[in-house]
RNA sequence: GUCCCCAUCGUCUAGAGGCCUAGGACUCCGCUCUUUCAAGGCGGCAACACGGGUUCGAAUCCCGUUGGGGACGCCA
């Protein structure tokens, strides 16, 4: 049988980190195995579904790499299959027509919760005469759940998982209006779309229960159940707004890498022995559900921007500089020239060993570009007025320097460290100091090369002592 | 309240009865390299929630307690 796996999100947000993860396991689950991955809007909630929310769940998608295997297919538009099933179920006597009012179910709950019941639907109409039927009410279609025995499913995360038939009350199929409700709608699509495996969140645990007997009442085959843990925030409770970055997009522009985030979502809640940087493809071949743990995991930053900062450093120059080069326009608000924008190619390898973010990495990046306006408090430091005088002889020795690469010029200022008998850092920290306008960057030799001669010297002469007498 | 699930360093995890004086990664702290900062290398702090069993032997199996999470909609 070929694997059949399918992410199914509702697009009433934005596809959040956890979305995101699930989705990842579907899809590293079915390439892993050869099958499909499929992609399912559960956009049946018309008052809150909205087209920004689906196409921030496509972008979100394209920009992780979770490529879907079929067009996308948008439950809203399946509605007619849905109750189709329904009024099957209806025929055979497996559902039945409920006449109860809102007011009178919600009365129901709340005696059920005053007297520690549990919350449950009591099956009224289940068995009684359609012609007791009160005129105002337009009913609702509700499946006929068993009454005794217990349901058991073979969750390939979670276990063994059995709950008594008691506690599994008769749900609502059809609502009053005729539109099918989210448990008919999943069990109905997976069905017809060929789903072999049900990978979700562990909040859907429960409603297996009633799916698989849905399962059963259509004479269906249930697929197999993988409830995976949910994420939490760094403080234990559900992500939400508070833990920072609610959509994949403010990842993204935070500055992380889709890669980098797939092995750190991958490594929430899975493990195969000690490895940790796995790359997306040895991600396919090793990826199983045996691997996945059953317990929650905790959202943490810090570990992100580690692998965030290994993955940077393994990407490619031209496309870190591409990213660099537009985070670089809107933050100065004018364009990069295509000198800078050649500084910036060659000097993508020294920058990129020292971000953790594509942010940082821009940050880190400006002073190619312009020159530095203010200087931090520690480099005014490094530029005392001794600073600026060794500076201002170093111009000159600079200035007569014929070759401009990165050996000849540490060989010029090494050579004239050692004249004016200093340590190299006495000279090269104010020279970064100038050049840069901070006491962090690559190295100086590098920095100088690539800024070449006439902006090295140009930045220089702004910082040095004014020519000695 | 009822039901379901979970429980190893601060965090992510390895561990499927003896290989565990519990391993790795992130964080933090030293040292090292060094023109700064990173990265790297070396070292350090730090955990089997608790209580009962089962067994010659338990982090690993069973039961309970505690703690955490989830579900109880004509939302998905």
């Amino acid at each position: 049988m070929s694997v059949v796996t399918r992410f199914a999100p509702s697009p009433t947000g934005y596809l959040h980190i956890g979305g995101a993860r699930t989705a990842l396991f579907n899809w590293l689950f079915a390439r892993h195995h050869g099958g499909k991955f499929l992609l399912r809007i559960e956009d049946t909630d018309r008052a809150r579904s909205t087209p920004a929310a689906i196409q921030a769940i496509l972008d979100g998608m394209r920009w992780l790499g979770l490529d879907w295997d079929e067009p996308e297919t948008y439950q809203s538009a399946r509605a007619e299959r849905h109750a189709e099933v329904a009024y099957k179920l209806l025929e055979q006597g497996r559902a039945y027509r409920c006449y109860a009012s809102k007011e009178e179910l919600e009365e129901m709950r709340q005696k059920a919760r005053a007297e520690g019941r549990p919350i449950r639907y009591d099956g009224r109409w289940r068995d009684r005469d359609p012609a007791e039927a009160p005129a105002d009410v337009t009913p609702v279609v509700r499946i006929k759940m068993p009454l005794e025995g217990e349901t058991v499913i073979e969750d390939r995360v979670q276990g063994q998982v059995t709950v008594n038939n008691e506690q599994l009350d008769d749900m609502v199929l059809l609502r009053a209006d005729g539109s099918p409700t989210y448990m008919l709608s999943v069990v109905v699509d997976d069905h017809d779309m060929g789903v072999t495996h049900v990978i979700r969140g562990d909040d859907h645990l429960t409603n297996a229960f009633r799916q698989y007997q849905l399962y059963r009442a259509m004479d269906w085959e249930p697929p197999v159940f993988a409830h995976i843990p949910l994420i939490h925030g760094p403080d234990g409770a559900k992500m939400s707004k508070r833990h920072g970055a609610v959509g994949l997009e403010a990842y993204r522009e935070q500055g992380y890498l889709p890669e980098a985030l797939r092995n750190y979502l991958l490594r929430l809640g899975w493990g195969h022995g000690d490895v940790e940087i796995i790359s997306t493809e040895e991600a396919v071949r090793l990826f199983d559900l045996d691997g996945v743990g059953r317990s929650a995991a905790r959202f943490d930053f810090d570990k992100l921007a580690n692998f965030n900062g290994h993955y940077i450093r393994e990407a490619e120059d031209s496309r870190l500089t591409e990213d660099v080069t537009q985070r670089l326009e809107s933050r100065l608000g004018r364009s990069v020239t295509a000198e800078e924008r050649g500084r910036l190619l060659r000097g993508m390898d020294g920058l990129k060993q020292r971000a953790k973010t594509l942010v940082e990495l821009a940050e880190n990046a400006e002073f190619y570009v312009a020159r530095p306006q203010a200087l931090t408090p520690k480099a005014a430091k490094q530029l005392d007025d001794d600073a600026r005088g060794r500076l201002a002889r170093l111009q000159v020795r600079l200035d007569g320097l014929d070759d401009w690469s990165e050996t000849a010029i540490e060989e010029a200022v090494r050579r004239f460290a050692e004249d004016e008998d200093l340590k190299l850092g006495k000279v090269a920290q104010p020279l970064r100091a100038a050049l840069t306008g901070s006491t962090v960057s690559p190295g100086i030799f590098e920095v100088m090369a690539v800024l070449g001669r006439t902006e090295t010297l140009a930045r220089l002469a702004a910082q040095a002592a004014p020519a000695e007498a």
